[in-house]
DNA sequence: TACAAAAGTGGAACCGGTTCCACTCCGGTC
DNA sequence: GACCGGAGTGGAACCGGTTCCACTTTTGTA
């Protein structure tokens, strides 16, 4: 366990200053005559020196790091969104620290604290809905912060990259509708997310469009953690006039929705169609195949980080950006038109 | 966007010497006297104060953060993995930078740099195979490394936690001999890796137990990356003696497997009996529920954890250890006996 | 009361980079 | 030949913490 060189050791190998070899290191800061160049480079290979990155950043003040802030990566949809901000942050040479929150406030407040103290120049998150204030002070420290997927209504001005919520939903439904079904459920996300929010406004809509009246019963929103989405659906279900479609919106849920309609051994489609948010891999692979919303995970992602790189090298203008992805609706085979009462 | 306060600003602006401050932010590290420890603490919480963790890194020289580097966060044997470390690393005040490799030797190389430049006091991967003397250096500098899942022969002196992979794949296997199915497809992991061949070895173990010959065709080695594993089970199925049971026991390789056999639609378990490695959640919602080989993640994350925290704080002697955790395996539906040339 | 030990405190060096600045060489220009 | 500007260089301050050490004050004990 020999300890690792420093710049002043390479000087001194080198036979110059601290100054040349911290100038050949950051090609921009200052001339180097090409001989010196050669030599210092030279040294710096055969003693394996590397820059600690402390160092520089605590001269700098700022790392060229940034945070993601995301529920929960056994969640396919987070851990795919993390899987490409990494991905994407490398080759930008930025490096990601990734936290979970599980959704919990106070886990994000941690989360928050270390990311400051590590100095991150920018914070990507799937904000829990609290921590107003905290996301606020983090702000005004310079943080460059951008939400994802959802949104806090109280925090006006910061970025957000999300699909077309309203739009999405609204076209699930229609299609549904379109089916002939009448008596759709709805398992959205809670309605303190600007997420919940939108789904459920989409869902109204496509309901208006048909002029068809939209049975409050039926839509449940429910939390992002623990098993919500079961209990809904198999509440849904026990209905005395239960539904005959099913969208499930809420893409914590989806899965927890799933198990439960196949314990309760509901056929799919011919008892219940049913449309679920995320093209999570597996959903090609139940049967029937399910038809989903096809969230661009990599569009998320390849945003977000744009914005965030955009902000923390300052050229993007102040005022703050949403960013709405188309979402695809993939049909597969969990929907069939409804037969017991055909539409006219 | 104001500027942080410093260690300095508190100081002054509580009437004591930085040394104070210090020790109030550092409670093992000498005395203060209760009313100016009172001082501080209010003043602290007054300018929202928070230390700088490059500066305290510099003058340490070594963080409390580990690095985490896994192929692939978008497989959720990996994103499971991820989540339980960064969540226990967490309860013991730990960050975890996690970096992704996608099986490419370069892009592990470069992770292990940026590790190195961090400081981390420890690595927690699933190495790739290649990068033997990277990681030997790292090593050599200090940095306790363990790996989990597999491991590197030519590297003896590492940590490694496992499932115990020989034992499993021989349940397995015994489990569709026992269903008299003699002809039994494996699709493994790459032999150059342990887990790959500890895994072939548990199937050929298990032949040997009921007396029955392998057929070297039946076993597949593809890589982790790509889509090897569908068309090793595609390849597999097109076999003139086509096997009458598949156990895939390449982790990364199910999802594309399974795909495989849903798209050429053979009957499962009547045409094909199936057991794959891992409780991907997913598995008992395909039809039929998958019977499975299920790896204890999350003793796998703690046991790695473990591992590395204690070589950190120097309370492990220094051999390095093996842990091998058991794997269930776990009876679904997926496995039927053989009928057509039915068992003694 | 005397004196050693312990508690409490602040000054300053240090960690390893970056950067400002002063200084020395050059060559080119009037 | 005097002068100027720019390339090239090194010294030293600085970033914000930690820690050693010397020093003063308090406490405990004989």
């Amino acid at each position: 366990m020999k300890k690792a060189s420093t710049i002043r050791d390479v000087a001194s190998a080198a036979g110059v200053s601290v100054s040349v070899v911290s100038r050949v290191l950051n090609p921009d800061s200052g001339p180097v005559a090409p001989a010196k160049r050669e030599t210092v480079l030279r040294v710096i290979d055969e003693l394996g020196y590397r820059p600690r990155a402390a160092a520089r950043e605590l001269s700098i003040g700022h790392t060229p790091t940034i945070g993601l802030v995301v529920a929960d990566l056994a969640n396919p949809f987070f851990a795919q969104l993390a899987d490409r901000v990494v991905w994407e942050a490398r080759s930008h040479g930025v490096q990601v620290m990734v936290m979970t929150t599980q959704e919990d406030p106070h886990l994000e407040a941690d989360s928050l604290d270390t990311l400051l103290d590590r100095s991150v120049g920018g914070v990507i998150a799937t904000p829990t809905g609290s921590n107003i204030e905290k996301w606020a002070r983090l702000q005004s420290l310079g943080v460059n912060v951008v939400f994802v997927d959802r949104s806090i209504p109280e925090l006006a001005d910061v970025d957000l990259v999300s699909i077309e919520n309203v739009d999405s939903a609204r076209r699930a439904t229609e299609h549904m509708l379109g089916l002939g079904h009448t008596r759709i459920g709805l398992i959205s996300g809670p309605v303190s997310t600007s997420t919940g929010r939108s789904r459920i406004e989409g869902y109204k809509s496509a309901h208006n469009n048909f002029s068809i009246s939209v049975d409050p019963q039926l839509i449940r929103d429910v939390p992002f953690r623990g098993d919500g989405g079961g209990d809904a659906a198999g509440s849904l279900l026990a209905l005395p006039d239960r539904p005959t479609g099913l969208i499930v919106a809420n893409t914590a849920q989806v899965q927890s929705s799933v198990r439960r309609l196949v314990q309760i051994g509901v056929r799919i489609p011919d008892e219940l169609s049913v449309i679920v948010f995320d093209d999570n891999p597996w959903t090609e692979l139940t049967s029937p195949p399910l038809s989903v919303i096809r969230q661009p995970i990599d569009m998320l992602a390849v945003h977000s980080l744009e914005l965030v790189l955009g902000r923390m090298q300052g050229r993007l203008p102040p005022a703050p950006r949403t960013i709405e992805v188309k979402a695809d609706f993939v049909p597969r085979s969990s929907c069939s038109p409804l037969t017991l009462s055909p539409i006219s």
